[in-house]
DNA sequence: AATTAATTTAGAATTATTCTAATTACACTT
DNA sequence: AAGTGTAATTAGAATAATTCTAAATTAATT
């Protein structure tokens, strides 16, 4: 569990603008959620962190996790009520959880559709995020191939 | 606190398409909700029950509130890992939450702006419901008048 | 009225998350 | 290199929304 060099220099610099410590355990954790790039939950964090740092605490996962959101390195995922999920994808996308397997999947959007969307909000409402979770199924396509 | 023939109509329709039953306590929620029309959490919602059929229990909110969704009633809406809230108001719309009041509001969206959405998704992804929630400040549109 | 299944109820249990207070690590000065 | 001050980490307790459990009640049907 490796940063790239860039990806180092990314994270510096995220946490000094918000006079944040770039500490081992925010950047262990960082690179966890950068290198498996699924939607795991605090408690799935925790249990990887521990493989190659064991001393690392539940609380300290969260407060990392706290601290990466707020320096805009990862977004927060949640659906309805389960556990919060994090994502290192920062491009504009929407979210699909599948209610059959749990499975959470990035759907690509334009960002011109989160413009329209804007377009209807009254104009003294500031949106600072917007979140769209698809909730539904996925088909089985059998092609017969 | 009572519903219109309209409405009980709707009501009972609705529960019988899932072979439930109209009870009273079912019927007190729906019409709390549809009354006042801002989002409620569950515990708001036994507070305001306990004002007029006092023997109601938190459980039964709980149960009542999660068959109300199931029979397409009224709509959950979850922000962040807040308190569920509940939404009276079925047609295509998305929510604002302000983060700085808390309170939400309904942004009402064509359902054209839905469909688009979709064409997003791979052909074998199946949306059942489609959650758009923005989040962000208000602002004082001070305009000198 | 009797039967059966669904619903309600109170309170216990669960679970994700936050809080608390003590310890540790780090940056900066001397 | 030692001392100082602030931020971060830690373990475990506390919280809060929700779900579960088992008993009692209600409603629909024979």
């Amino acid at each position: 569990m490796q940063l790239t060099p860039a990806y180092k220099t990314i994270f510096k610099k995220a946490l000094e603008k918000s006079s944040l410590k770039p500490t081992k355990q925010r950047e262990h954790i960082f690179s966890l959620i950068l290198n498996k790039k699924d939607h795991p939950t605090a408690d799935e964090i925790f249990t990887r962190s521990r493989e190659t740092m064991p001393s690392i605490s539940l609380a300290t996962v969260y407060n990392c996790l706290e601290t990466l959101v707020e320096s805009g390195l990862i977004r927060q995922v949640n659906f309805e009520r389960e556990s919060t999920r994090y994502c290192p994808n920062l491009k504009p996308h929407a979210h699909f959880h599948c209610k059959e397997t749990g499975a959470i999947y990035d759907v690509d959007l334009p960002a011109s559709l989160f413009d329209s969307l804007k377009k209807h909000l009254p104009k003294n409402f500031e949106p600072e995020q917007i979140d769209i979770n698809f909730n539904g199924s996925i088909h089985n396509t059998n092609n017969h191939s």
